[in-house]
DNA sequence: AAAACATGAATGGCCATTCATTCATGTAAT
DNA sequence: ATTACATGAATGAATGGCCATTCATGTTTT
């Protein structure tokens, strides 16, 4: 007598991974990885614990896959949005504005973001600098295209400037989630920044 | 038959609390607070177990320790620097500099301030913003100044942007650490990172 | 000989991972 | 179409290892 669309145990697997994906992220991003326990994710995924093992190898192996699928996510969405722009100042403006909605939209994965390049990082280190450098890759090219324009100041090393910009992204986001403060929005934000950026980055600055 | 200035167990206090400290920054570095062990800290300061337990109350103890005690020398000193200064420029190259240097020095260091940013954090959340806060501050404060001197475009928010270039003089170091790319000196990056902020935050951009 | 310090083996709790069992669904035989 | 059998997804209690913390004991200092 089981209501309609209800199936019980046996049901094939359907969506399990991506449930498990979306516990695990909210899990992960309210407790941190290591104060995380997997009961906690099961019982989120409303799922038993040994099903996870079903599908994932363990737990690292739950928060990598966390942390390069939601990143491809975000990278090809900007990705695609930046195909069709070709102002570099444009592109930046993009590219912060995107970043910036996609953390705010998706706390926990900002924190998840935060939590594996921090903690794990560490463990693990090097194998997987794949999703994450190709998507902090994208600024670097936006510089390095303005540069060839000769719209971005020549002098700026492009792989710094990535760096510099992200992390300022970052921060930025992550006091979002960690504190009270009331904060300003997505687009004073993204304002804010880009014009920091962009006027110091710009060859003949115009404000 | 100790030779001279040895001693053995029982030694008189001293600066069994400093040992311990910079051993504990050296593993936290190393292996992160949750993967560091109790025993490899006590393993590193030379010291048993229990000792520590005489010196802190618990292991979360120790990171907040070191953290504060860190976070409070790098602010003192940078303080006492910018103290001597009065152009809001120059104090903000001062600033740029005295972390990077701080954080090349003591990659130990950087790595605690990271990981108690971020994973920690969570746990005890609210409590303890209170050195590292004072840290951030100072660049607000600067800017604030710059802002009345009519050198700093009033528009830029100090809060924002002091977490903009809190954010990128900590991802750069992040890679410092975490990575085994080739990167620039501290000057090149002071240099680079000072003149995308200022060309940015100035009223009348000269170069 | 107290008091103060230090030691490190033992304790105890926690939690990732395993695996014997259950059961819905699918297939084959009657 | 009813029964019998097979499959493997899902379960969650039990296992086992790890490690922070404690504490009975030893050592040094006063």
């Amino acid at each position: 007598m089981k209501s309609p669309g209800f199936r019980g145990q046996g049901m094939k697997a359907e969506n399990k991974h991506a449930k498990i994906i979306v516990a695990a992220t909210k899990v992960f991003a309210k407790k941190g990885f290591f104060t995380a326990r997997i009961s906690d994710i099961a019982k989120e995924a409303k799922v038993a614990d040994g099903t996870i093992y079903l599908y994932f190898n363990n737990k690292y192996d739950i928060l990598l896959s966390v942390f390069e699928e939601e990143v491809k996510k975000i990278a090809e969405n900007t990705a695609q949005l930046l195909s069709l722009e070709t102002d570099p100042r444009r592109m930046l403006e993009i590219f912060i504005i995107q970043h910036l909605i996609a953390m705010k939209k998706n706390k926990n994965l900002a924190e998840v973001i935060q939590i594996e390049l921090r903690q794990t990082n560490k463990v693990i280190k090097d194998y997987r600098d794949n999703k994450f450098s190709e998507y902090t890759g994208i600024i670097a090219d936006i510089i390095r295209r303005g540069q060839s324009l000769g719209i971005y100041r020549s002098d700026i090393q492009p792989d710094l400037a990535k760096r510099a910009l992200f992390g300022a992204l970052d921060e930025v986001s992550r006091v979002w989630n960690a504190s009270l403060e009331t904060h300003y929005t997505v687009d004073e934000t993204a304002n804010q920044i880009l014009s920091m950026f962009l006027s110091g980055i710009q060859l003949n600055p115009e404000n």
